[in-house]
DNA sequence: TATCCGTGGTA
DNA sequence: TTACCAAGGAT
């Protein structure tokens, strides 16, 4: 009798079968990467977790280590400016994680006595931390028993469980459920499938072309096992860039990054030639703190600490 | 819930 | 070259 056999919800996917298998391959393949070594910590965690929302590993990997290396603590890093935060930051794209970072350092020096939290609902609170993040450094950190539901695995579940090439859009009540009901009873077992499973989608189960030979569970794919089928529900619909103003921003800021001293309205202007986005996007840079306004018409990045949020 | 929020590699 | 994709979060 074991412990799995107690959950019904389990044996249904003929998990228990799948987590060794899973497990093992992760033992054998996964990455060496920084944030996965025993000195990370859980702060090296959260940041790489931070640096990783939506951005490759090999784009984080250099900034992580300046990062890591210049702010070694939360309070390190809590007791610079936001804008030392959002320059350290460079190209990694959606520079408003840099700053919720700053945010969460600042609270865990704050209300935490510098250590990152361990309870899922504590590092919920912590500005830039939702679902994903806390359960991920729960999970990885502290290795507690969650269910760690980020692009990698969802994509896993939707073929090895449901016989689907692709998860739903927005992440449904029933992936979660899914995911809970697979997740082994032990939470140190718990931890390592979680991190196998995400592996195992960023290595092998990709999104474009998955090399199943490799997969050591193929044989019990559903989406495989029903022929491979292509994505069947409506076509998810890309992101367009060029000429929005999340380029303008991007070309303010960089702007901003690139020097230390405060920089004339009419230096920004010259990244982008239609006014009236261009204010837009300077406006909002100002309202999400990423951009200070000086008096005289000068701009920096934020030297003070925001007030709210 | 749909949309906004950067950047760059890849096929 | 365009389109897709990458360890999400906030609103």
């Amino acid at each position: 009798m074991t412990a799995t056999s107690e959950c019904p919800a389990t044996e249904q996917y003929g998990a228990p079968e799948l987590h060794s298998p899973v497990i093992e391959w992760f033992s054998v393949h996964a990455r060496d990467l920084p944030w996965r070594r025993p000195e990370a910590g859980a702060w090296g965690v959260m940041v790489s977790e931070f640096m990783l929302q939506q951005t490759p590993v090999n784009r984080v990997l250099p900034v992580y280590e300046q990062w890591m290396a210049r702010w070694p603590r939360p309070a390190d890093l809590a007791a610079e400016p936001p804008g030392e935060a959002v320059r350290a930051w460079g190209r990694l794209g959606y520079p408003r994680r840099a700053l919720r970072l700053h945010g969460a350092a600042a609270a865990i020096a704050e209300r935490h006595g510098g250590d990152v939290p361990r309870e899922h609902a504590q590092l919920l609170a912590l500005p830039g931390v939702g679902e994903y993040t806390a359960a991920a450094v729960a999970s990885f950190a502290y290795r507690q028993r969650h269910a760690v539901l980020d692009t990698n695995v969802r994509r896993v579940f939707a073929r090895l469980f449901r016989g689907q090439e692709y998860p739903p859009n927005a992440t449904t009540a029933a992936e979660r459920k899914l995911a809970r009901a697979v997740l082994p009873e032990e939470p140190e077992q718990a931890a390592s499938w979680a991190a196998a499973t995400m592996e195992l989608g960023a290595l092998i189960c990709t999104a474009r072309t998955p090399a199943c030979g490799g997969c050591p569970v193929a044989d019990r794919c559903a989406w495989k096992r029903a022929g491979s089928p292509p994505h069947a529900g409506p076509p998810r619909r890309t992101q367009s860039y060029a000429g929005t103003d999340r380029q303008v921003r991007g070309r303010l800021l960089e702007v901003l990054r690139d020097t230390n001293e405060p920089v004339p309205r009419e230096r920004l202007d010259q990244v982008w030639d239609e006014p009236v986005q261009r204010a837009r996007a300077l406006d909002g840079l100002v309202a999400d703190g990423l951009v200070e306004p000086l008096a005289g018409g000068v701009y920096r990045l934020p030297q003070s600490r925001p007030l709210n949020g």
